[in-house]
DNA sequence: TATGAATGAGCCTTCATTCAT
DNA sequence: AATGAATGAAGGCTCATTCAT
């Protein structure tokens, strides 16, 4: 779980998002809630930065409900009371992580250029792939989480509906541009999804074994396969 | 063919087994746990059903660390005391129904016969879809509430691995044995078993809508599509 | 612990007494109370005897709070409800073994004759210690919990007053009748049942080693000492 | 002689102590205990000390088993959460009052000189009863909850042996110094120390009506006496 | 900005007692 | 007389959140 391979490929809390991105969401979501108007400095911002972390670490650990605020404090090396000078509550955090995850999905499945038959459209496929697996690695947790925290009807309801879920319909669309008949783009957007990020869970969890790059050949030549050469 | 496995509701506990399996059940788990040796008489085996539906209930509607005791005992319509002498505690009557489940699964492993091609391998493959589906309707929840509950290693640890994990194996060899080449049946037994649940999932959720039947006609298609038509 | 060789030495719950003695008990204790004007088979007799026997034993393994019910219920090899039969409550049940005990103190400090010099009296003062021992042997367990029992004001209030403290009084008589000058005969009296109390206590809990004789020798000596050797 | 060790109160908990002391007791007590490894500052040294204070007052009118925790903590004038920022639970406050008895009582026992004939001989004896005196106002219900406790057979074992036993072994070897005959000194100090503790006991709770100075008197004489006169 | 002591609502679990059979 | 399932009040412990420093 390397931040650096993920936090290069799509700004996340720092640089001028956090100042930014952090606030206009906070605006929106509620008023009151701490953090708000601030202009965080660089040491606010790295402290923030270590809370995220912290949390995303202690999610995949534990999952929400069972996760502590105290467990995600000491992950980050700080303090109670700092945690609340940056996020309302415990769900106001993981809220963060999910709109983080959520650009990231929309910037991925946007990324997504049209599928194409032969091996260069595999190379490509192959190469989209293994930015989802990046992605997986680093915010796979807290798409997991995702379902129990979904759960209980929180305050401010689904944030959309489910993340995979949108990058399904994105997926949808890229089929149904090519045309192949016998296959409804929907549920073929679906299946790919489905079967990646569950692949992805099992490899991850240990439950197959595969090294990277088998993983993303693998993949790759099924998804490829499936849509091309029938 | 009927989803008669399933529809009996939860075969497992009443009947010959709660009596029997139960028991086993228990002294094999753990020694000192309430309810274990007792004879359950006809009232108290209606008890213990009431509760591990109630439990199937709350967990699918909260999850695991946020379903409350005080839920799952006002669902079954019990007290709080009555519920402590059927089950040690909170996990020890979800691991009830992880045993169920367990035990539905590979019922409905052992139970897919050879993939055909043709029109009636389709319909062979439809039936047993639907046998997947009256059961995910069922325990579902449990399917999913598994990863939350999993993740705070449990004492007895996992019962054994993933749950559809056993489920992906015993399709895997049933795809093998159709000899279909350029298809890695390891890898299409898990992606067939990960889009079969997404795909209930997502319309169980609402999030993508179909009937009963559409569902079915879908997943068979695809499925038998994705194994013979290449 | 061999019932029978206290219940030989002093009637307690079983013959006439019980469903004499403790009818009275019962009757001036509370109204309302179960097993109260019932005239008790040998049946019952039996039960309430396992169930008294219980008591002792699971008061000395566990003291007065921590001693479940069940835990006396299953010693006397008997259910729940039974117990409510004979008794109106856990206090109840102590209430009664206490005045059994309570019986057999009077009884001890009546039995025991002027204390006098020379070898007869050094042996008659064995013979009443050893009185003492059998009876502590016993119901030891019972005045110890006492104490923890008599913390929390009961309902009734003590009984009289601490039971070892009714042997003092009495022996101080003895002590007084010997007109041993330069010995405050309460004090002696006092000291003397502290000393026989807490010597018995640490040679049964096995904080010091000494059988059965070497424990009454030594008794008898150094009280038979204390008082006529000066 | 003066009654400065048990008098400054319970000099354990506070000054260097705590801040050393407590620690040392808990890091070799056990792992994974709240305030373990916490250095108190002056505050929390307060807080923890009105929690001992409390659990010696509610022990003393309750017992064991029969306090609550919410009880210590009204008493204390704090919180439940509180509470358990200091200690893992009811035993483990129980414990360091243990603990700090048992560090009284060796201090006491070392500090009795010889035991000497004649008029200073007695009042030095004297003087060392009332520190136990002072000492048995303070701790004494902790020193009779102990039985209570010690009933069920708490994690760490009895931490030595009974605290009274080990104060009768301390006087068993001046009892041996004196070399008076015909007195078997573990005998004596056992006996010595049973007849301080009850007599103790019987005084302050009122079964025996005898001021401080009266107390002391008979109690310096009868001992003295017993050794010295025959 | 940061800290960590304090708080108390909430939830799990136990166990004395009742009651239908 | 006996049984054991059912009940619910009571109490232990956790952990999100606040607040004084």
């Amino acid at each position: 779980m390397t931040p650096k391979a993920v936090s290069s490929g799509h700004p996340s809390h720092d640089d001028d998002r956090t100042t930014e991105g952090a606030q206009i969401r906070r605006e929106v979501g509620r008023a009151g809630a701490p953090a708000q108007g601030r202009e965080l400095r660089s040491r606010g911002k790295q402290t923030m930065r270590r809370l995220l972390d912290a949390g995303i670490e202690v999610f995949a650990r534990r999952g929400f409900h069972a996760a502590r605020v105290d467990d995600i404090v000491k992950a980050a090396k700080t303090s109670h009371g700092t945690f609340y000078l940056y996020f309302a509550n415990k769900e106001d955090l993981f809220e963060a992580l999910v709109a983080d995850v959520a650009e990231e999905m929309r910037g991925l499945a946007d990324s997504l250029g049209p599928l194409r038959a032969g091996p260069e459209g595999r190379a490509e496929l192959r190469a989209w792939l293994e930015r989802f697996t990046t992605l997986y690695e680093h915010y796979g947790p807290i798409l997991r989480t995702w379902t129990e925290a979904e759960i209980d009807q929180s305050e401010l309801g689904r944030i959309g509906t489910d993340l995979l879920g949108q990058l399904a319909l994105a997926l949808s669309e890229r089929v149904a541009a090519t045309g192949a008949k016998g296959l409804d783009p929907a549920i073929a957007g679906l299946a790919l999804v489905a079967m990646v990020e569950r692949f992805n869970y099992f490899v991850l969890s240990g439950q197959v074994s595969a090294d990277h790059d088998e993983l993303l050949d693998t993949l790759a030549s099924v998804l490829h396969d499936g849509l091309f050469s029938r």
